[in-house]
DNA sequence: AGAATTACCTGGCAGC
DNA sequence: TGCTGCCAGGTAATTC
């Protein structure tokens, strides 16, 4: 399910094929994902040409040369696939320029398509999504950081704003559990069920016990707090590496770029040996918030 | 106000 | 075999 990062490891994937080029043509399936699209978006984005990609917590950013920036969110099933169209030599069933590629056998899921004049041709680049939890929208660029998706996104965990102050301030006399309190995007963005149980199990602090018990009574962060940081940064970071190392693959296959499965620590390992070195012992799945999680109660205080 | 719960959606799979 | 029912999960809406 798209995290922060696999959402990292698609824009990374779709640069190459998206930046630069001219969209000719959106072409929208149905009216709408999770939510409706915006009003006239086919209209709006077609024509414009594609300035540069980036990423904010789970949100892929498409900004356009007239200043527009369409905002992608791939809910737990979406993913992008790249066709590059060839043109047909010699053949009455070929229009010169025209887009001819295989079909492909998931295509009643295929929704929204980005048909791109590329300097190597046309080409096209598919959000397809099963499910339909993803949306997408559009905001000019200088109101983005004021559109409800983002306007209480915590900092990103990459980034040098998040530390064990700003988490002391922000976990200070909550009760609520860790888990909640990791999954919750005002305080940090882009974490989702994954990642959150991954972090907490390389921190060693249990998912149950409160936020508030990781600051002092003076509100500063106590040692755990700052390991609980280091683990968030580090497993999103190795995420990421590992989607990098896999994009190849990925793309030569079938050009999909979206949910890949990395190899996890407790994530879904219910009933396996906990791989904490010495510990020895066993992951257990617990429901909280209605959300599965997995985490070792000996080695997890 | 803030926290907890439910709705949204469909494919996959366990169980009968 | 074919059916039923449940589970997965991010965010918004609703309820507490």
């Amino acid at each position: 399910m798209p995290e922060l990062p696999e959402v990292e490891t698609v824009k990374r994937g779709l640069t190459p094929a998206m930046e630069g080029t001219r969209i000719t043509r959106l072409e929208l399936r149905r009216g709408d994902l999770r939510f409706p699209f915006p009003d006239a978006f086919a209209d709006r984005v077609s024509g414009r040409t594609i300035v540069s990609l980036g990423r904010r917590a789970k949100y892929l950013l498409v900004d356009l040369d007239d200043g527009n920036t369409l905002i992608s969110h791939l809910g737990m099933s979406g993913s992008f696939r790249i066709e590059e169209g060839r043109i047909e030599e010699g053949a009455a069933s070929g229009v010169p320029g025209e887009f001819h590629h295989a079909r492909s056998k998931d295509e009643k899921h295929d929704h929204v398509v980005f048909h791109l004049q590329a300097a190597s041709g046309p080409r096209r680049v598919v959000y397809n999504d099963p499910r339909r939890f993803g949306f997408m929208d559009m905001v000019g660029r200088a109101d983005l950081a004021a559109h409800p998706f983002f306007r209480d996104l915590g900092p990103e965990p990459t980034g040098n704003e998040l530390g064990a102050a700003y988490l002391a301030e922000r976990f200070r006399d909550k009760a609520q559990p860790l888990k909640s309190a990791l999954l919750d995007q005002k305080n940090i963005a882009g974490l989702g069920n994954i990642y959150v149980c991954e972090a907490l199990w390389r921190a060693h602090l249990s998912p149950i016990r409160a936020a508030g018990t990781l600051v002092t009574a003076t509100g500063r962060p106590k040692a755990q707090l700052g390991l609980l940081v280091a683990s968030i940064r580090d497993v999103i970071a190795d995420a990421i590496a590992a989607g990098g190392s896999s994009l190849r693959d990925h793309i030569q296959t079938d050009g999909s770029l979206g949910y890949f499965q990395h190899s996890f620590s407790v994530y879904d390992r219910e009933s396996q040996a906990c791989r904490t070195p010495g510990c020895g012992g066993t992951v257990a799945r617990i429901v909280q918030a209605g959300r599965s999680t997995f985490y070792c109660a000996t080695c997890q205080k």
